[in-house]
Order: structure tokens, then sequence, then C-alpha cells
DNA sequence: CAAAGTACTTTGTCTTGCAAAGTATATCTT
DNA sequence: AAGATATACTTTGCAAGACAAAGTACTTTG
């Protein structure tokens, strides 16, 4: 079956982010899959407790700044999805 | 995004053997997915309240049988289901 | 005819997914 | 400079989901 960690509307989107991005803020990740803070929060905690992703905690300035990079577990796993969706679709 | 009701784990395989069939008996499909009957059951409701799929309740001699027919609807979403998934393996 | 099987559905429970509220600090306003 | 507003999140609370176990309504078998 597909991971069921991926097979989720938010994070699939959000996994495919960081793989075409690698590193990108938690206000630009936000904006991009346009979904409340909180929930962005939650699903960011779920993937990191995987090692899906790392969450590097840094400053702008005076102002926080969390950084979302993608881990190599991710990585892996977000390929062995894509080639799970791939055989999906061939058999539809 | 994708269709919430069809980008879960059961119900897209479940909606990809209905395709397949177009009508399926209860106990085929079950063992199919590999679920218990009553997961599989609340899957059917699910489906069957947004008119994706239609259940008829027939008898095989004095036991019922329940067979699961696609409707109308699911074809449809089914179809922009897969769109929308070989737009997201094409972006990655 | 009692026990076991068949074909489900309903109930109970644990887990998700989400928004609202909370925390902590920074910056703007008057 | 004090209060208000903004920024950048996290935690909490709750409704919805996913699942298995128990329940229902028979039928078949020993």
């Amino acid at each position: 079956m597909f991971d069921p960690l991926l097979h989720q509307t938010v994070r699939s989107k959000l996994m495919s982010i960081l793989i075409a991005n690698d590193a990108i803020p938690f206000k630009a990740l936000k904006e991009s899959l346009a979904v409340t803070d909180g929930n962005l929060s939650s699903h960011l905690s779920k993937l990191e407790k995987e090692s899906y992703v790392l969450i590097e905690k840094t400053f702008e300035g005076k102002r926080p700044k969390t950084i979302v990079h993608i881990a190599p577990k991710g990585r892996e796993s977000f390929d062995r999805y894509i080639e799970a969706l791939k055989q999906f679709i061939e058999d539809n």
C-alpha cells in the first residue's frame, strides 16, 4: 500500500515542495500549501518524528526562523511513494 | 488538491478495483483489499453517501449478498483524481 | 436443535487533521 | 515609552476518520 505518512493531501504536496527546494522557510511553506500555521506545525512534527524532514531553528535578525530541510529517509520514502503512484496509474 | 475521499490508501485501491470490475461482491472486495468487514463497510458507506458507489442488496440463494457498483460520479471523480496524480508525478 | 458459519453493520476507541487560542518576542503607533 | 499590533511559531481542543471488536440476523452443519 501507499506510505500512510505521504498519502495525505497536505503532506504529499509538502514533501514535493521540499524535494524541489531542499531548504524552505516555515512561512514560505505555509503560503505554498495554503494551510494554517498550526496545521503545518503539526504535519512537520509528524514528519520530523519519522525523520522525513529536519527542522532547523535559526534567527533572521532578532526574529526566530524555522527552516525545513528534507532528510535522507524522507527523500527515499518519497521516491518510493512516487514509484508506487506510477504503478497505480499504470494499472488504471 | 487531491480529492480527500479518494486520497486514502484503502479507498484509492477500492475505487481502482471498482473501475476495473464495475460490479464486485462485498466479500471479494474485502479479500482484495485485505481489510476487515467493518472497515470495508464504513468505507463503502462513506463512498455511497457521496454517490461514488452504488450498493446493491441481493440474495445468493438464501444468503444476503452485497454487490458494489461504481457510480457515474465515482467514475468521474476517480478520473479526475488520476489526472491529478499524473500531474503530481510529472512535477516530481 | 445446538453450535458454528456467513454476511454484513453498528459500536467503541484510538488516531488524525484542523483551527483557535496561546506563547514569546519584535516592531509600530501615538 | 506604554500600549497595540505584528511575527513566528506551538499547544490545545475538538470534530472527523480509521479501524477492530462486538453485535445482528440469519443459514448451514454435525
